[in-house]
DNA sequence: GTTAGCACTCTGTTTAGTAGAGTGCTAACA
DNA sequence: TGTTAGCACTCTACTAAACAGAGTGCTAAC
């Protein structure tokens, strides 16, 4: 679609006061505001033509005019400049990710507070373990006379344990052993690779105690589980209660339904993992309750590996700029991060 | 105070009623609602009476009357009854207990979910790890060839874990040697007894290499820290969207803040930790920001020993009689649960 | 001690009226 | 043809008045 530039410039001017606002924008108030040297009569007839191209909205004959979702989509299209961070919000990011970080998890718990404070919205951060760690090797560390610890490291530094209980009259080296021949067989593989099938093998190195091996089984195959789930970090559940179209209690209650089903957030993330920045506009959204919300999502990986996924969900009516470029910043940040620890190896 | 046979029924009543409906409780409702045998009449001249003796309270003229926070002190020592839970009560909490429990802070967690869920309000699960556990030995573990981790065993079977540099040159024997040797020093010692102070005397061990000695006392400080913190689990916040003290957006941003407040929590939890049950009534509570608010709080112990909290927290219409025998079915569960892991060693 | 009756008070809701903001249309102007 | 000024019209948000409903307190009678 093909607009002129008066028309372009004046949606702009409409989009962007409507989201420093929340408030639907009149003629007279363009006019006053900015200074296009054109009377508001104009304005008038252009924001005419413009609702009908289907780009403005009235929510009543005499309110202004609020932007619609296919507004946004041509502004985040072919309007919005990538833009710099300012150097404030630079130092706010460092400062924030250097407080706390001592395991991956608080990484993405980092990166999903970041991204809540600095867009005042709901961030999402999806952290996809399954392709980014594979199964080392596995530890039997005792614990008391009749438990041991089963550690069960991955290559990228991950420690999954719990506690097993040792056959009656097995000795220590027994179960050493044991973890030697399993860490031998399981070595290399990914987590998620691992399944019955895999462990079925194994039968025959433990089968002389059915019970150890039960147990074993259950523990490697619930540490596969946990590791296939991608994991979650939500932020700023409490931002939004500071934005204008979440002054209704029940619309609280519905986004923050929405946010408690995790299976649901995960589909809708992955859904969109393709490309690497996404952006998702009200109706475009195929879940329903937030479909009057806007998704922007970009996804970071290694070795062409998706290694987690990051969104911002919240109005509409949202910065798009800002959240593109704190999402950038951070990608760069936890590229660099990523990289690091792999070279480490 | 003493108060007649016939005004203790009515305040009953009228505090139950309130309970259920959240509306001021008039005379013609209660006499209508309730077959006491006397007219509204003689019911409003008690109300004035228990009015005027600080019982209860008019939101206006004609409204009907709500109980004060005294009410609610009276009726918690001396009307409740402690009441057992219903069948179906009992069976759901069992479900949801066997639900996922694999480690000790699974327990919690399902605690405070159940807590929630029961009762419709925020619950509060302050898990006191500095008492419960002690060092028992340390290990590392290779991971590559620049890199051990390094494992924490605690006699409880909690295990922590964190990322050690290896010195250039140091040989895995010799790393293991060194675990052996702090091992030695720390067995036995509660992880909250573990501070700069017993490290120093390490020193003497470790000394050929300054700079693997400071990230292992850097590792287990902070591993000491995260231990002597008591751990907090947090359920339903969602839960008191629901409630009618809470349909102004601003209230829920009041109590989400306070919720925030990790620290301030565990000065609150641990304030009461002496007396078994702890039932804080509206002004009765120091602490700004929930003081129209109830919390009924009870303390496990082990041995003695505090292992840790559970609260209630919510407005001060809160079903005192169920949430305390929801605590008390709990409280049974866990002493359970807790006595038979320490009998396992 | 208990009850019925009644005037009084306060809230919440409905209704009417008004100011404010914004639009759309028309006619005039460059 | 594009631009502007003027004006009638529409819709909302706010305010004030009116009213029904619920509850109380008081008095007088049982």
């Amino acid at each position: 679609m093909v607009l002129s530039d008066r028309k372009k410039k004046i949606l702009q001017i409409i989009i962007e006061d409507y989201i420093a606002t929340a408030e639907p924008v009149g003629s007279r108030t363009i006019a006053r505001k900015y200074d296009l040297g054109i009377s508001p009569a104009i304005i008038r007839n252009e924001m005419s033509d413009l609702e009908l191209l289907g780009f403005l909205e009235q929510p009543h004959t005499s309110a202004g005019r609020i932007p619609s979702a296919q507004a946004y989509r041509y502004y985040v299209d072919s309007m919005i400049e990538p833009g710099a961070l300012t150097d404030n919000d630079r130092a706010l990011i460092d400062g924030w990710f250097h407080e706390r970080v001592r395991s991956i998890d608080d990484i993405f718990q980092s990166t999903a507070k970041i991204l809540s404070r600095m867009t005042k919205n709901v961030s999402l951060v999806m952290a996809n373990r399954a392709t980014s760690s594979a199964f080392s090797y596995m530890r039997f560390l005792p614990l008391d006379s009749h438990h041991d610890i089963l550690c069960i490291i991955a290559d990228d530094g991950h420690v999954d344990h719990c506690v097993v209980e040792i056959p009656l009259g097995m000795e220590q080296e027994e179960m050493d052993y044991l973890a030697t021949r399993i860490s031998n067989k399981l070595h290399g593989l990914h987590l998620n690779q691992i399944g019955s099938g895999t462990l079925e093998d194994l039968h025959d190195d433990v089968a002389n105690d059915k019970m150890l091996f039960a147990s074993l089984l259950r523990a490697i195959r619930q540490i596969g589980l946990s590791h296939q789930e991608q994991k979650m970090f939500l932020g700023g559940t409490k931002q939004i209660f500071n934005q204008p179209e979440f002054k209704d209690v029940n619309r609280i209650k519905e986004l923050l339904s929405v946010l408690e089903e995790e299976k649901m957030l995960k589909d809708m993330l992955q859904a969109g993992e393709d490309s690497g920045l996404r952006i998702t506009i009200g109706g475009e959204n195929k879940f329903s309750g937030i479909q009057d919300c806007s998704m922007i999502q970009a996804t970071y990986r290694l070795n062409g590996q998706v290694v987690g996924t990051m969104a911002v969900l919240g109005p509409t009516r949202m910065e798009y700029g800002k959240v593109i470029s704190v999402m950038d910043y951070l990608h760069k940040y936890l590229t660099t991060i990523f990289n690091k620890e792999q070279e480490l190896k």
